[in-house]
Parts: structure tokens; C-alpha cells; sequence
DNA sequence: GGATTATCTTTCCACTGTCTAGTTCATGTA
DNA sequence: TACATGAACTAGACAGTGGAAAGATAATCC
């Protein structure tokens, strides 16, 4: 039953980190725990993810990837001109449903964003709202118009994203009695929108 | 010399925190490291500050302070309708000045939100982007809609100060050349006036 | 089949947060 | 002034951590 070779440990050291994740709190993902909790000796992870940050770093890789797969999948049933927002929505969900690994994601100071994994595959994820061909059929303006159009979409649903994670925007939610939460992201998320075209006031 | 009882410990230690910060980083500022940059036993920090979480967080309560203060300074040359906008721009030049200190401040898994000079600092430091008096003279909404709008300045300054503090936008600026870096960000700024009212679309 | 190499373990070290028990000093009370 | 009380700080110890060897095992390539 012991093997001494395990045979694909990156992954069920991956999956152990998660569960760990999900369980403890990131301030308990260790090398040493996640080594624990996938059965092998304490500097068997070392060999696959170099480093404690290696393992992070590989961890929030997956996660961007997943984040990119949910956007997607929350896109795949909407026209074209609705892609941008259903992405944002996408985002908003993948925070809500993984609060743990968005917080390691996005929060975390531990990550390597050296790693080419790391940052591909976060640079993978955020290309879903930077403008694409179809989206934006009439202004499109300079490439530095476009910079910008990015950039503030890209603050605004990461920002709104924090908001959650910390769970600041449900304590500003039960302070306003009545008002339902999913309504309320709902009407966030639309303002997006307004973000786009350089500003002529 | 040597005085038994340094007087000032607590503060000695801040400080003593902050340089460690700036100079080696968040990974780097330890309760020891601390200590020894004040020149006391490792233990002592523990009387002021009980955890290292206690140290950290009253660290980022005392930048909140400092932010609130950067950003009533931005206000103050500033006319009443525009000083939500000179708010952000204080926001802005905060996390580019200090941006070891920002990252405590939002990024920090290792900060304890329960602690209440940090809550409370945080939350000082955010009333300024609430709809205040006078700053919204006609359509002042129900407190559902005011809720919403202060959610989504919030949103979104706090993103823009994420990406500015991970160097994102520097490297997206540097992609598109000839753009000037205060020019973008100050054009981003402005479109947080786009973000308030209920949507109609 | 034999050498090579990737994979994993064992042992060890410096460092960390935190606990416990002591030491020094300031301050209030008689 | 004498003394008690308690706050501020030190010294030492402990378990847990990341990481660096160096060795053991198994898969693979020739």
C-alpha cells in the first residue's frame, strides 16, 4: 500500500492545500500541513513547488483558472453585447462561491508573482475584461483609450470583489434593512458599464 | 543610559515596525525583528501588543489615520462639489507613497478586523467617500441608493489603489507607450463620478 | 541488466510566536 | 520616609515552521 513513489503527489498536494484552505484559513496552510495532510514527509513538496510560495503561487494559479472557466461559463449564455457584465458576474460568483482561495488570490503576500504560471494564468483570467473584438462596435478608440477602459473596469470588479471577500458589503447591507444583497451586487455589477469612453466633463 | 523602563515603548515599536516595513517588506516584520529594531528583549512587544496580530494591526490603524489625514489635506484646496474627487486623488497619492504600508493596510491576511482601533480607523478613513452633506445637493436618493453609490466609489477606488500598489497598471502603461502615467490615473479618477445614481438602462 | 535520474525520507538548523517565571522600576498610600 | 502594589520589561524554554543537506527507493533509459 505504501508506495514509495506516490506518482502524481503535485496534485494531491494541490488538493490537500486546497482542503486546507477551505477548512483552516490560509494562515494554516503550511508546507509541513499540506504535507501532513496529503501522507508524505514534510519536504516532499519542496521537490514539486520549490518553495512555501512556490506552493501558493501554484494553488492561486489554478484558482485564476478556475475564475477564467467560471466567467466563461457564466458568458456562454448570453448575446455578445452582454458578454462584458456577464463576466463581471462570473467574477462576483467565483469570489462568493471560493471566499478562501479568492482571498490567497488576490490578497495574499506570499505568492511569487515571478512564477510564469502565476502570472499567465492571472493575466489569462483578467483578459476577460479587457475590451474584445464585437464588444465595443462603435468608439473604439485609441489603443490608449482602450488602456483605460481596461484599467477601470478592472479596478472596479476587483474592487467590488474585495469588498466581498471581507465581507464589508454585507455588513453595509444589514445596516440598510430591507434591501436584498443579491439586488443590490446585481446594480453594482450594471454600473460597470458607465466606466468605459474617456471622460469629457 | 541603559533605562530599565523605556517610557515610550509602544510608540517605539510603531516606528520601529514601520521602518522594518519599508525597508525588507511585510514578510520581513516580525514581533522579533521589531523588537530588536528598538533595541528591546523579543518578549516585550507582547505587553503592548499581545499578538503579532495586535502589532500589525495597530500598524495599518495608524495608516488609516494617515490616509484619512492625506486625503482631508487633497480636500482642502479644493471647492465643496469636487472634494469627493480630491478625496480619491488623496486615496491615489497615499498608496503610491506608501506602498509597503498600503499593502499591510488591504492586503494582510495577518490583520485582526475584530481589533476596534482598527475598525474604527478603517471605517474613518472610508466615511469620506460617503455621500456627505451638500456633496449631492439635488437628487439626494433613499439611504438604499446612498448605500449603493458609496459601495461603488468604494469599489472602485479601492481597486484602482490595488492594482496601482501590485504595479499592474505601471506595466500596462509601459505596454502602451507615450502615455503618461499621473495622466492615466487622473483620468481614471475622474470617471468615478460616472458610478453614482440607480442605473436606468 | 546496469547506470542514471527523479522522487521521496531522515536528520538537522535557524528562526518564529508565545508561554512562564523572574527582575526592575514607578507610583500611590501610610 | 517606608512600603506595598502593580506595570514594564527580561530571560529562558517550547513547539512549530521553512529550508538545507544527505541518504534511500523506485522508475526509466540505454
Amino acid at each position: 500500500m505504501a508506495s514509495y513513489h506516490h506518482g502524481s503527489l503535485r496534485a494531491a498536494l494541490l488538493a490537500a492545500a486546497e482542503t486546507i484552505l477551505q477548512r483552516e484559513g490560509i494562515n494554516a496552510l503550511t508546507l509541513r500541513a499540506a504535507a501532513r495532510e496529503a501522507g508524505v514527509s514534510h519536504t516532499a513538496p519542496a521537490h514539486h513547488f520549490n518553495d512555501l510560495a512556490g506552493l501558493l503561487s501554484a494553488l492561486a494559479a489554478l484558482g485564476f483558472s478556475r475564475l477564467h472557466d467560471f466567467a466563461r461559463a457564466e458568458a456562454g449564455n448570453v448575446e455578445i453585447p452582454d458578454q462584458l457584465l456577464a463576466h463581471a458576474r462570473g467574477y462576483i460568483a467565483f469570489a462568493r462561491a471560493h471566499p478562501e482561495l479568492f482571498k490567497l488570490m488576490f490578497r495574499s503576500e506570499r505568492l511569487d508573482w515571478d512564477h510564469p504560471d502565476l502570472a499567465s494564468a492571472a493575466a489569462h483570467a483578467y483578459s476577460l475584461l479587457t475590451p474584445a473584438a464585437g464588444e465595443r462596435p462603435a468608439h473604439i478608440g485609441h489603443s490608449q483609450d482602450a488602456l483605460a477602459d481596461t484599467m477601470a473596469r478592472w479596478s472596479y470588479v476587483h474592487g467590488l470583489a474585495m469588498l466581498l471577500i471581507d465581507g464589508r458589503l454585507s455588513a453595509g447591507v444589514s445596516m440598510s434593512p430591507g434591501a436584498d444583497e443579491d439586488t443590490l451586487i446585481a446594480d453594482l455589477i450594471k454600473r460597470l458599464q458607465r466606466l468605459d469612453g474617456r471622460g469629457h466633463r
